[in-house]
DNA sequence: TAGTTGACCGAAAGTGTATTTTGGTCATAA
DNA sequence: TTATGACCAAAATACACTTTCGGTCAACTA
C-alpha cells in the first residue's frame, strides 16, 4: 500500500476530528499503522504534513465550486454560486469547520496562518474569474484584486457575520438581491 | 467638585492607558482622589463604570463625525467622510485603540461586548443617514439596515483589513473610487 | 444623617515547580 | 534501503500556594 497516502488519510482524519493542536504525531502514526519515524520520511514536520492536508482540501474546494458553475451563465450568477458554494463548504467541511473553531478558541498560530492562506486562495480564484470576464468583455475594466477582495468580504459579512449580531441568517435570495442591485450591476461593461 | 465627574475622568484615563482588565478599582479611586467605596455610590460595578465611559466616547464620536459632514453635499460624499472619520477615530482615539488591542490580545469579554455595541451603534447611525436620504428622495428605496451593514463592512474591509494581508494601505481616494463606482451609484434614486 | 472611607472578604488570577506530553531524532531491525 | 519505536529536550499541563482584585459595610466624618 502507499504509505504516504495512508499517512495523509490518517492525518486528515485526526486533524478533522481533533484539530491541529490536539493531533499528535504518535496518534497519526497509530491510525496510519506506521511507525512514527516513517511519517518523517515523507513530511519534514507536523506543520508540513498539515499544509499538505490543507492543500488537498483547497483542491477539493476548487473542484466543488468549479462543478457548481454553469457554462453559459452570467458573471453575476456564477460569481454568486461560487462564493455561496465556498462559504457553504467552509461550514460543512469537517476539517475547515474544525480549523475555524480552533482559530477562535485556541488561536493556534499554524491554524491562523493556514486559514489566511485559504482565504487568499479564494480571493485569487475570484480574481481570476473577474479577469476572464473582463477579457470576454462581460465586465468593464477594474482593479480585479480589489474587487475580488471586496466581493469576498461582502459575502463573508452577509453570510457569516450577519447571523452573529442579528437573529436569523440572511436568505440566499436576499443576499443575491442586495449585491445584485449594488456591486454586480456596476461591474457590467 | 463633582465627584462623579472626577471618577469618570479618572476611569477614562486609566482605561485608555491600561485597558479594562488592567484597570483596578483601587487605581481609579486613587487617581480620582476618592475612597474606593465612593465609586460604588455612583456606579454599581466596574462594568457599569466602563459602560458609562464608553457611552461618553460614542457621543464624542457622533459629534466628531457630525461636524465633519457638509450640509449641501451628496449622500455619497457625506457617507464616505462619515465612515472614514469613524475609522480614523477608531485608530486615533486612545481608549478605542486600547480596547481593540485588548480584544485581540486578551479577549476580555466585557471589551468584546462593548466593541460589538459600538459597531452596532455606528451601523444604526449610518442606517439613519440612509433613511433620511431616502426620505429626501436622494436614494432609492432599500433595506437600510442591510445596506448600512454592508457599507460598514466594506469600509472596514478596505480600510482596516486590507493592510493586514497586502502591504501598503489603500489610499482614501482609491477606496472612494471603488465604492463610488460600485455600491454608491447603484443606491441613487 | 447623608455621604465617604478603607479594612476586610471570598473568589479569581497569578506564580513557581513538579510531572507529563509531544515533536522530532537516530541507532537498530527488518 | 526503508521502517521503527525507545529516547531526548522542550513545551505543555497540573497542582499547590500566594497575591490581587472587585465588591461590601461598619465606622467615621462633616
Amino acid at each position: 500500500m502507499d504509505r504516504r497516502q495512508e499517512i495523509m488519510e490518517a492525518a486528515a482524519k485526526s486533524f478533522s476530528l481533533f484539530g491541529y493542536k490536539a493531533t499528535t504525531m504518535d496518534q497519526v502514526a497509530k491510525i496510519a499503522n506506521v511507525g512514527k519515524g516513517t511519517i518523517y520520511t515523507f513530511f519534514s514536520n507536523k506543520e508540513e504534513l498539515f499544509n499538505a492536508i490543507v492543500l488537498k482540501m483547497i483542491e477539493e474546494m476548487r473542484a466543488v465550486s468549479e462543478s457548481a458553475m454553469v457554462e453559459g451563465a452570467s458573471f453575476e450568477q456564477n460569481a454568486h454560486t461560487l462564493l455561496i458554494q465556498m462559504l457553504k463548504f467552509r461550514k460543512t467541511h469537517l476539517l475547515y469547520a474544525k480549523l475555524i473553531d480552533e482559530e477562535k478558541e485556541l488561536r493556534t498560530p499554524a491554524v491562523i496562518e493556514v486559514l489566511a492562506e485559504i482565504e487568499g486562495e479564494i480571493v485569487s480564484y475570484i480574481k481570476a474569474k473577474i479577469e476572464r470576464a473582463i477579457a470576454k468583455g462581460e465586465l468593464k475594466q477594474c482593479d480585479s484584486e480589489l474587487v475580488a477582495y471586496l466581493l469576498f468580504k461582502a459575502y463573508m459579512a452577509l453570510v457569516v457575520d450577519w447571523g452573529k449580531t442579528h437573529n436569523g441568517e440572511l436568505s440566499e435570495e436576499r443576499i443575491a438581491g442586495l449585491l445584485g442591485g449594488t456591486i454586480f450591476t456596476s461591474l457590467l461593461a
